[in-house]
DNA sequence: TTGTAGGCGTTATCAC
DNA sequence: GTGATAACGCCTACAA
C-alpha cells in the first residue's frame, strides 16, 4: 500500500478534501465533529501531508537554501550549528548546497533550488560581487553572509575584520611589541583582504613610525611554518607576527618553537578566529562569532521573506579579543589554559 | 513581473508546454529547430523549472533527508562533508534536520520531509531501535548510521568500536602497559557501550590476567579530568587511561599534567576519534574515518533508492591506531614542545 | 515531431 | 459548516 493522501483522508472519514485540509490545519471553521473524525482517520491511515504538492499549492516551502563554499571544519560546522537553531526555533527547514569556486556550477546549484526554498542564506567570500549577483535567481531573498556583494540589493553580514585587526594590533603595541608582521590571508578571499587593510591602517594610525610589513600568505599551516622560518633566517627581526589566520598562526609558532625561540619571550604570534585548537595551543587571537552570525543571517532572511525587514545594509559582528599565552608581557601564563569564557 | 513558467516560454517559443518540456529535458524527441528555439526563450525569460512542481509530478525530489542528533564540531562537519561530496557528484541536495533526544520532535522531522526527500539518512546514536523503526516514515528508503537499528529492516552503517577499542588495548599491552583502565562514555550512547565492550572483551583476550576496570563517563572533557583525579587520589594505580573519546581523553591528560604526573611515562592515555585537536595534543587515539561513513552512506542510500541494492546489512568502518606521544613508550615526546602546550 | 489533456496532492474560493 | 472545483507548475500518455 502506497502512502494515504489527502483523499483517501476524505474518504475514510466520510467527508471532503476541503473539510480534511481545514480539520488538520486548524485554522477555519470546522464543527469538532467532523475535526475528530478527521484526525482519527488521519492517525488511522498514518497520513502525513505532502510537502511537496503543499510548496506548490502555498508557493512557500518553509525551507532555507544554505550556499557554502568549501570551508574547513569548525567554521562550517558552527555557522550550520547557528542557521539550524535559528531554523528550528521558526519552524524552518535547511537545504544545503556547496557552493563551488565555478561560477557555472555556484550559479546552477542556485538556480536548483528556485521552488524549493523561500530564501537563499548565501556565502562567498572568494566571489566578485558582480558574479555574484547575476547568478542570484532574481526574485529569491537572499541575505548575503561574508560578500563582496553584500549591502547594496541585498542585506547581508559579515565579521569587522578591520576592527578586528586593529584591535589586534591595538594589543600587541601594547604588549610593547614594535615591529609587527602581518602574514596575510589569499587576496582572492574579502576576509583576507580586510584584515590586511584593517592591520596597515591600524599600524598608520597607531603607530606612524613603526615599520609596517606584510608577508603574503593562503591561510594554511604550512604556509606559517615557512613565514616564521624565512622571518629568522633574513635581515631585521621582528618581535611580533599577527597572522590573517589561527592556522597560519598556529604554522609560525611551531616554527619558531622548533628553531628554539622563546613565544612570546622574543617574538609574539596572534591569530584571527578562535578555532578551538586556539586554546589548546593558548594563542591569543580575535574571536569570531560564527553560530551567532549563522543564526542571525537566518533571522533576517525570515523577516525579510515575510516582508517584516526590507533593509539591505550590511550588519558587521564584532569579533573579541582573547589574550592568551603567545602575546602576553613577561611570564607565559598558559599555566591554565581552560580557564577561557565559554561560547 | 513574477517569474516565468513553463506555460510563458511556451508562448514565448510559439510551441506546446509539452514541447518545451521535452526540450528542456533532452529526453524525447524534438526537432533540432524547436529545441534551439524553446532553450532560446527559456534563456530569455530567464526560466527555472520549479522543484515542487517537478517534485510532485514526479514523485521524486533528488533530495536526501539528513537527520542528525546534536553533535560537536569536527563530527557533523566531517560527516557532512562526506554526504555533500557524495550527493554532489551524483546531483542530489541535502535536506537538514537536527534530531531532538525527544522522539517526539524526532518523529515529527521525519514525517515533515515526507514529499521533500527521496530517502532518509538517519544518525541517532542515542535512540533504542524500535523507538526508531517506529518513528520511521513506512516507505521511505531509509539508511541508518550509528544506529542501534540498523541491519534489521534498513541497511546501516557503522564504526567498527569492538575492533577499534580491541586495537587500542593491544597496543597498549605491546607497549608494556598492566594495568589498563577504560573511562567509558554514556551508556545511552551505542558507540560507548561497543567501545566499552570491545575493551573488556579484549582485555580478557588478550591479558586474562590482568585486573580490568571501567570508570563511567559522559564524553566531556571536565568528566575526563575529573576521573583522572579521582585514579590519582586512591588505592592501586593504573599506568594507562584508555577513554572512549578523545574529549575526555584530553581532559585526564590536562588533570595528570596538572598535577605533576609524567605522561606516559608513569600512565599513559589514549583516546578515540582523532579529533583536529589530539594531533596538536600528541594524544594516541583511534581515528575514525568520518566523512567517508558519510559519503558511503549516501551513495548506498542513492542505490536503495533507484533498487540497485537492496540488502540491508550494517556496513562496518573500522578505525585506524594513531599512535603519538601520550603512550609512546620510554622517553616521553615531550621534546616537541609545541605539541605539549602546558609544559 | 508536436499538441491536448489528465494527473500529481494541497489549498483556497466559491457556492450551498 | 461543508462540499465541489479551480488553481499551483510540471510531466507524460495518447492522439494527431
Amino acid at each position: 500500500m502506497t502512502q494515504a493522501t489527502i483523499r483517501d483522508v476524505a474518504r475514510h472519514a466520510a467527508v471532503s478534501v476541503a473539510s480534511v485540509s481545514r480539520a488538520l490545519n486548524g485554522a477555519a471553521s470546522v464543527s469538532p465533529a467532523t475535526r475528530d473524525r478527521v484526525q482519527a482517520s488521519a492517525r488511522a491511515l498514518g497520513y502525513v501531508p505532502n510537502a511537496a504538492a503543499r510548496s506548490l499549492s502555498l508557493a512557500r516551502s518553509n525551507t532555507i537554501g544554505v550556499v557554502l563554499p568549501e570551508l574547513h571544519g569548525e567554521f562550517f560546522s558552527e555557522i550550520v550549528r547557528g542557521m539550524d537553531r535559528a531554523a528550528g526555533s521558526l519552524g524552518l527547514q535547511l537545504l544545503l548546497s556547496n557552493m563551488h569556486a565555478d561560477v557555472e556550477l555556484a550559479a546552477h546549484a542556485l538556480r536548483a533550488m528556485r521552488g524549493r526554498v523561500d530564501g537563499l542564506l548565501i556565502m562567498a567570500p572568494e566571489l566578485a560581487a558582480a558574479t555574484l549577483i547575476d547568478a542570484l535567481p532574481g526574485q529569491q531573498p537572499a541575505v548575503l553572509i561574508n560578500c563582496a556583494a553584500a549591502g547594496r540589493s541585498h542585506p547581508g553580514f559579515g565579521i569587522d575584520n578591520r576592527a578586528g585587526a586593529a584591535a589586534m594590533v591595538r594589543h600587541l603595541l601594547a604588549q610593547g611589541r614594535q615591529r609587527i608582521v602581518h602574514l596575510a590571508g589569499p587576496g582572492s578571499n574579502l576576509d583576507a583582504r580586510e584584515r590586511q587593510e584593517g592591520f596597515t591602517a591600524a599600524m598608520a594610525e597607531l603607530a606612524p613610525g613603526a615599520p609596517v610589513e606584510v608577508l603574503a600568505g593562503d591561510f594554511h599551516e604550512e604556509t606559517g611554518m615557512a613565514a616564521a622560518q624565512a622571518l629568522l633566517s633574513r635581515g631585521p627581526a621582528c618581535d611580533a607576527i599577527f597572522a590573517a589566520n589561527d592556522q597560519m598562526a598556529i604554522g609560525a609558532m611551531r616554527a619558531l618553537q622548533d628553531a628554539g625561540v622563546d613565544v612570546p619571550g622574543r617574538i609574539a604570534v596572534a591569530g584571527f578566529d578562535d578555532v578551538p585548537v586556539a586554546r589548546y595551543l593558548a594563542l591569543s587571537t580575535m574571536r569570531v562569532p560564527i553560530a551567532e552570525m549563522g543564526a542571525r543571517a537566518l533571522a533576517r532572511l525570515a523577516r525579510l521573506i515575510d516582508g517584516t525587514d526590507t533593509t539591505t545594509d550590511v550588519e558587521l559582528l564584532v569579533p573579541e579579543l582573547v589574550v592568551r599565552g603567545t602575546t602576553a608581557t613577561g611570564a607565559i601564563s598558559n599555566k591554565n589554559p581552560q580557564e577561557e569564557p565559554t561560547s
